[in-house]
DNA sequence: CGTAAACAGTGAACGGCGTTAATCACGGCG
DNA sequence: CGCCGTGATTAACGCCGTTCACTGTTTACG
């Protein structure tokens, strides 16, 4: 049988999608701050209350507006690791780390919405959605983290030589992720994380122009810094085949 | 000779003071877009267009709120640094740190329009005021760190393992802004700033609560983590005073 | 098949926004 | 005194998000 949607039903994806695209196309021009309903509406080919039908308000739009960018860059994140093969986890860690900050120096608008809007002070995220996005786009790391660690154990803290306090919030976090990572590695990734994190915004941000003019050598450093950290040789840098299993 | 402001000046000084401390209220209470000029001028006893003589627009006016943000966050950091004997300089280095991690938890939003509004694509800040105050701003970490190296050096990688890419990059800086240290040490002072930047700023926007409920653990084993690195030893933790110069 | 309900869209309107222009009052200086 | 720069006002323009009353069109059901 032929789809259960009725002509309606695919119109009505069809305007979302162009809703978001004339809204991202809005933000990359003139920053988040630019997206207004009534230029979305006339790009669109409606006028702004017709946007009600399809939103509750501007902030719903923008809301939904992150979640794409989000899966954007997890797909781009996602593609970049596949593109390398399975056994080269250095040039896959390493695929996925440029692909993310490619993606953010490519896209400083999107990075601004998505990774410097705060998500409100109630701890909780404003929306399930954004939730989901983030999960798969920190998962992203995280399996890939996972699996370096678990085809090569490189040294980690011991339980002991944690904070108590750090160690029981690694540990919640573990067991209600399913993480099968003992709990100095989960130290050792959220210092990854942070130290890519940081050095991203940082220069999106401009806050690093005080010192260089040109990131690529510093990132390309720090890489290789996390990379060493994590057990993934030099050597293998222009030959990544070398470390098979 | 009494001052030579008239009392017109005197006024228009206590009127700029006035709306600049309006407009914070409004930041703390809405965010930055809730910064808005209708009602700061009926706080301020005015109405709208009065401001204009203040202030060429509201993004103008934004950008002076910026800089007063600036110096307060550093005012806070060096009396947070002069609080703690000068010979202390493990003390001092934690103080300023913590210091700037209190301001920006204490006031999100202003961390929030100081630090997470882009400063447009020409590389360069849009304002000289801008400029002075990161400049004051960088300079209380940067006169610690030269300090610290200049009094017990501690191990920086040496000018022949740096990227020469970022070694050229480093020594304009270095020669730029006479700082008297080896690039290496240049190089350590950029790393150890994108991880706390990296950090404060990740617990800001809410993007670390995917793992952990309270950051204060992980950012003091960063902290000591970063102290370490610095050739600032453990055992002065309880017991400052012991390194004597 | 016909009809009622659900849906998509419109134009008008409200209050608020940044900003400009015309206008008035007054303090400081010659 | 007179004059000019300054501080402040009101009115207005065009934009914004949002609501409301209203009109067609599509869907679903008896």
């Amino acid at each position: 049988m032929a789809s259960p949607l009725t002509r309606r039903e695919v119109n009505r994806e069809a305007t979302l999608v162009d809703i978001r695209q004339q809204a991202r196309e809005l933000l990359v021009a003139d920053g988040p701050a630019g997206v207004t309903l009534r230029p979305i509406a006339r790009a669109v080919g409606l006028t702004a209350p017709a946007l009600y039908r399809y939103y509750d308000s501007r902030e719903d739009l923008l809301l939904d507006l992150i979640a794409d960018l989000y899966d954007e860059l997890s797909t781009s994140m996602e593609r970049a690791r596949d593109s390398v093969p399975a056994e080269d986890l250095k040039g896959r860690f390493m695929a996925v780390t440029m692909s993310f900050r490619t993606w953010a120096r490519a896209h400083p608008r999107e990075f601004e919405l998505v990774f410097a809007t705060p998500l409100g002070d109630p701890g909780q995220c404003k929306d399930a959605r954004l939730e989901a996005c983030g999960q798969r786009f920190g998962g992203v790391f995280q399996g890939l983290f996972v699996e370096l660690w678990m085809r090569r154990p490189f040294p980690v803290p011991a339980d002991h030589e944690l904070d108590p306090r750090l160690r029981d919030q690694l540990h919640q976090w573990a067991t209600d992720n399913a993480i099968p990572l003992p709990l100095g590695a989960l130290e050792v990734f959220l210092v990854c994380w942070v130290r890519l994190y940081g050095m991203i915004s940082l220069e999106v941000f401009g806050h690093l122009s005080f010192a260089l003019t040109d990131v690529d050598p510093m990132f390309d450093a720090m890489l290789a810094e996390v990379a060493n950290q994590l057990g993934l040789p030099e050597y293998a840098e222009h030959a990544p085949r070398l470390n098979r299993r």
